[in-house]
DNA sequence: AATGAATGAGGATTCATTCAT
DNA sequence: TATGAATGAATCCTCATTCAT
């Protein structure tokens, strides 16, 4: 067996323990044991360390959903229809590889990289590109880049608890509720706008084709 | 030292470890090593086993969160008010009690008692509520308060990771988000508009007087 | 509460421990619970540590048998008749006091006095007793003390196990057994009657007027 | 070192830990240091829980003793003859194999297998047998089985407790001993004989000669 | 005489890791 | 590469005993 199946093999298994146990109960043994190893010694061999072990599984799981993600965002020309993008890609990704989310979750506080500030960071710079695109108001980007990712991690976190949580729902729901999160106030009489202040300087148009449609009529 | 405050001292001496370490890392070594015990047996001498700790806990942050979240709910009498007004004790307690809520994360997937969906539960009746008396608009309420507990989750992890989080930034963002998020869109016309609302309140004293009012003009 | 009582009752809970669980796990906790005492540091007080505890449990039982087996031994004026009656009394004794039994047969092994010889000595003493007198035929009588013993602890140790065990079919079968083993082969022909100093007191007066009965006259 | 072995070299050192310190005095440690491994982890290692080990000791001297009675038993073709083949079996065992039976009456009571009753049933089995075939008396053979199984314990306990025991003299102590517990009285008249059928044939005869003799002085 | 908190050694067991094969 | 036995530290927990009150 080639030595980067091996490792992916085992990564594999960590995932799926860490899913299932979470990570205080998930040890070299289970691992071995749900890849179906003879010893535990293996991953020793293969892995310098658990630490290392706990990385490549983050960044395993990571580099899946990157790849995944991709196909979502690929066709979005502005910064809200990419952050829709990411939100639907993350619901549909929970959906088809729970077990990886659920996994990068429990990793998440033992990981030696402390890189996943990089997330926020670029979540920031999606906001901060839209603003200046007058896409969204004037909020903090920064905090907001908070809230985002922390929406997506608690949808995680719920459904990795309740595997029957309606996520098409969700995704309806998260979309709406970030929407209105970070654009300005439409009128719903008239010209939009009156929100002045937190109206980012350009006018450009949101991309809202079909989620910007205004369910504000109802008022 | 009586039972009570021996028991009260190896919680606390619990809560700043699962704090500063984690959950997995949290062994009764080094609690006693904290609590300045001579052996874990003083331990497993006041609580019957780890469970029945890391339950008490769990139980003893709740506890003082419910005392200090009291003060700022006795004044609201409205849904939008009671939201805004748990957001607020949300992050104040975050800056006061910091370790308390990290902690509180950390022993959340190992606590026995399973009553987690009760916070979830209030919190949709507490949207309901507000969607009867017109506050809210018609989102899903299970759904958002999902959303509601992950964006205080994802604060508290922040905060966790980075101490110099500025909170009262968000605390703004925070409350005009989910304002944004939860209600329906407002005409134009009015000059209230302009996010009054949003604005933290001057002591602790909630929001309520302006999520008080009743934006009757919506129907 | 005075000293001795005290005693008494600890003593009392441990026996009934040690008849319930065994000396594995038999702990002074364990006593303490039974007892209702507020703490095993009373136990300590009371008794220099666990092995006086234990030796006084052994005490304890073997003076209460040796009151009981009184009753059957006063009225016996042959060393066979003497030796049915302890054997009876034994029996007897198990129905009424079967933790007591137990909990002696628990302790045995952990006991610091070695003086449990002297109950084979004392047997076997009673054994050449009956030989010298004719009663008995010419068996080593210390190996013969070991077996009438080994009988007794096995007749205990396996009411111990099975409470439902008929201890008046044993008590006749055992009487006769030990009958037979114990003394010569007799005649069929000629009167049975050669015995007739063997025979037991009035009131405990083993059935041995069935059992006694030569089924030999089949052979 | 191969497992098997290892297994074999740690239930020996637990076997000798047995018998000379008891069952509670019998830890993981004491037992790697008489097998002079280096921690008590390896015994976990080998064995999923001191369960296991226990019952492993209890079948490895069931096993060996099992061995060992078959050169006995094979040659008898009756009742008796097995009987007493069996007792033989069970004397001589003693003496070859002390430790063994002594660790095996220690581990008795925490042995997870309650299969103890099988002793017993076989036995009984035994007896009826050999009363069906005219062989014993019309004694109850469960009771009697009871009674023979304790001879053999009671004498394994005495010869732990005295390795100076004359177990010769035991043997044909025993062997009569049981031979008048379980058999017919015999008539005084006549050659004796009557009883040749529970002879074993062959030349493995135990000590029967003696035994089988009549001590026909005592009329 | 009694309490009950405290002690520290010892219990079995799991852990990640090493190493000879 | 892979095996699986070995290691020893660390896990939680129980133990008998001590001691101030």
């Amino acid at each position: 067996m080639t030595e980067q199946a091996r490792r992916a093999q085992i990564v594999g298994a960590a995932i799926e323990t860490l899913a299932e146990l979470g990570y205080a109960e998930t040890s070299f043994k289970r691992i071995a044991a749900r890849a179906g190893l003879s010893s535990t010694g293996l991953i020793s061999y293969h892995f310098k360390g658990k630490q290392e072990l706990v990385d490549e599984v983050r960044a395993e799981v990571l580099r899946r959903f990157a790849d995944f993600v991709m196909g979502f965002l690929d066709r979005s020309d502005t910064a809200a229809g990419e952050l829709r993008a990411f939100l639907v890609a993350n619901l549909r990704f929970m959906r088809l590889h729970r077990s990886h989310m659920v996994a990068l979750m429990q990793v998440r506080p033992h990981v030696s990289a402390r890189d996943e500030g990089e997330d926020l960071r670029k979540m920031a710079d999606l906001l901060r590109e839209g603003q200046r695109a007058g896409e969204f108001r004037g909020f903090d980007a920064g905090v907001m880049a908070v809230f985002i990712l922390a929406l997506r991690n608690g949808v995680l976190a719920r459904v990795a608890e309740d595997p029957d949580l309606d996520l098409d729902l969700c995704e309806r729901e998260l979309l709406e509720a970030v929407r209105r999160a970070t654009t300005a106030d439409r009128p719903v009489t008239g010209a939009e706008g009156t929100e002045g202040t937190d109206r980012p300087p350009g006018g450009a148009a949101p991309p809202r084709t079909s989620a910007g449609q205004p369910r504000g009529t109802r008022g």
